[in-house]
DNA sequence: TAGTTATTTAGACAAATATCTAAATATTAT
DNA sequence: ATAATATTTAGATATTTGTCTAAATAACTA
């Protein structure tokens, strides 16, 4: 739960996901997209892995991500649990 | 969008929604339920106040919070787009 | 009015985070 | 074998964040 929290407070990680949402991308081809460096973008694309966010697969030199929304159900199970009233 | 996710990535934080959940509370009511200092709790009630998750009405001598679940709408309905495939 | 209670503001500090450049690793192509 | 390409790892740095104590503000109470 903390770290899909984490993983998600982050713009350029949120946008990642939205892009990643249209179609699977290698790491290059999405930094190619920002304005950050391949590194920085290395990094973020590792935390939103260890978040279970997306998943990588090697194939050849290249590393496709592809977007794994499944995760998102505890987060979704606890904003609904918290908009049920209770009072 | 930001500010809300900002505000949600903290477990404290989060926990004081869910207590807010059950009942209104006062900021030390609040503050009496961790073993951080009651600065600490203000501060997180203040960025909770800022993101609209959490209300503060004065009365008297004491501050009570109440919880906001409407703004949460938002980040609800980017999780959902983000879980619908389009591919 | 003076003291007590509730809460916040101010300022300091350590830990976490986002970013960078340089170097390392691994794969493909010549 | 060498060079080029794709990506990550390592290490440094500035900023943000969560926490604390001390002080300020505001509202009751005797």
């Amino acid at each position: 739960m903390n770290t899909l929290f984490k993983a998600l407070n982050d713009p350029t990680r949120r946008q990642i996901l939205d892009m990643l949402k249209e179609k699977d991308m290698s790491a290059g081809e999405i930094a190619d997209r920002f304005n950050i460096s391949k590194p920085s973008i290395s990094h973020h694309l590792d935390l939103l892995r260890q978040a279970g966010l997306v998943i990588s697969v090697k194939e050849g030199q290249f590393i496709n991500y592809s977007l794994n929304t499944t995760v998102l159900d505890e987060v979704l199970t606890w904003i609904v649990q918290l908009t049920q009233t209770n009072k």
